[in-house]
DNA sequence: ACGGAGATCTTCT
DNA sequence: GAAGATCTCCGTT
């Protein structure tokens, strides 16, 4: 399947975790691809968003946010998760997608081998657990995704609005939705690995 | 099934 | 010095 183009990414941040449902991200280990489609996202706007990296200025961590759109932002929190998010909107606008969920394709025996003990439920749901089941971490942070090279991708077999649900984003706390109106979090109906 | 707490460290105040 | 875009383990129901 092609690569997703730098043009999909460089749009608002909604509108790209709602098409990034059901495209395929895709991994390179030592030339093996471990792969899964993207069953659930969420989007984070510097624009008055409270809840975003982005919110207030420039700082060293969420540099790669104010970058050009399709590159990996991957960063480290509560002192032991990884979380792999997609840069998008115009450069200079702090934004960007957090991959929640996927459902395992491709190197299913690698996502076993970095998820040791774990059934296959509990590789991919989850951020944090995602990014651990496909080898991600720092060394990610700032990838080009549209270069086919450690970390890409990929169109999917499109998700029918039907199949689509919405809702409030997962563990902000006291935060406020800037707009009550739009839709934060997206994922995909009844599908197992959506986390929560 | 559900709830609480600990782990552990970077970032910003 | 406190909080955090989380996960896991252990308790009770």
């Amino acid at each position: 399947m092609p690569v997703l183009p730098r043009e999909f990414y460089d749009r608002p941040a909604t509108a790209v975790a709602r098409d990034l449902l059901g495209a395929l991200l895709v991994r390179e280990i030592d030339g093996q691809r471990v792969s899964g489609l993207i069953v659930e996202t969420e989007a984070y706007t510097g624009l008055d968003d409270m809840a975003s990296h982005g919110r207030k200025h420039r700082t060293p961590r969420n540099t790669i946010m104010y970058g050009a759109p399709g590159h990996a932002y991957v960063y480290f929190t509560y002192g032991m998760h990884w979380l792999l998010n997609v840069v998008c909107e115009p450069q200079d606008h702090p934004a960007a997608v957090l991959l929640r969920a996927i459902d395992p394709q491709e190197g299913q025996s690698i996502m076993a081998a970095n998820r040791p003990g774990r059934p296959p439920r509990d590789w991919t749901r989850g951020p944090a657990r995602l990014a651990q089941a496909l080898g991600v971490a720092g060394e990610q942070n700032g990838l080009d995704l549209t270069g086919k090279r450690d970390l890409w991708i990929e169109a999917g077999p499109p998700v029918p609005d039907e199949q689509v649900r919405t809702g409030p984003r997962i563990g902000l706390g006291s935060v406020v939705e800037p707009w009550l109106s739009m839709p934060w979090r997206w994922w995909v109906a009844d599908n197992p690995n959506v986390s929560r």
